[in-house]
DNA sequence: ATAGCAATTTAGCCTTGACTAACTTTAAAA
DNA sequence: TTTTAAAGTTAGTCAAGGCTAAATTGCTAT
């Protein structure tokens, strides 16, 4: 605040945009931790191949990813092997899954076919803030 | 259909992140012709420093969607002249406005803060299907 | 034990969308 | 009319997230 374009906040949507482009950088991150924990869940261990197929790209795609999800610190890997989510990465899983429950029942509970609920809130749970989902819940209440 | 992940709905994932990429691919796209068309009514004209100044980005990368944006048929433009929208463009800023404001409505209407509903449409509206839009908009009547 | 296949990795390429820095054009003020 | 500031353009860089093709590793069945 304090910006000349503060002043009119039809003008002021930089700071929108801006926290739009962080949502992005987010969303991939946030789908592979929270797929990783689906496949250790479901299958005892999460394998390149398997991220691929679920995510429909190339395992070379899901090499580069996984390099900088651990970079980044959410998960570990060993050549050759499978992924493992390190603390930060599972605390991240654990709220994205539960985020998409929330947004899944959500869209359910208004009215919207399930199939195509599990299609749009794979998209809008990214971009759904903390106050958003507690409105969401309060309504499944 | 008919490929051997689609026997477990569960593992059949792959179309719905696709689909996903499509959408994070039109999404600047969609940002831009909403944003000079809005320029064009509140100011007459849409200029690259206007745009820059809204999303928060500088003249180069304004520049570049630009082209990219007229390579596709949305806008026309001119050196160092203002941006038009083509037939193309300005059907599809129609759209994401109206798009756009059901979403927030909707948001508001059960019970989302005005400005935190604005932030999270901006984000959402690109991920709502046409099924999803008509829930929104039919219990907003 | 090894041959061969499946999985993984590496290398190299592309587009998008961001940036800075430097340059050109336009338009307004002196 | 000339100077100058604002606007726009260009060139070069970078990271993310895709791809293909080729090399490597691991596993399994013979």
């Amino acid at each position: 605040m304090g910006d000349d374009t503060s002043l009119n906040p039809r003008h002021n949507k930089a700071e929108v945009f801006a926290r739009l482009r962080d949502a992005h950088a987010r969303e991939v991150t946030e789908d592979y931790v929270e797929m990783i924990g689906d496949l250790i869940a479901e299958e005892g261990e999460a394998r390149s191949v398997a991220l691929a197929e679920r995510f429909g790209v190339t395992a070379a795609t899901v090499n580069n990813t996984i390099k900088r999800l651990e970079r980044d610190g959410y998960v570990t890997s060993r050549p050759y092997r499978s992924i493992f989510l390190t603390e930060k990465g599972e605390t991240l899983a654990k709220k994205c899954r539960e985020r998409h429950r929330i947004v899944y029942n959500f869209l359910v509970s208004i009215g919207v076919d399930p199939a195509v609920a599990e299609f749009d809130a794979e998209g809008i749970e990214h971009h759904v803030s903390e106050e958003t989902l507690r409105v969401f819940d309060s309504r499944l209440k």
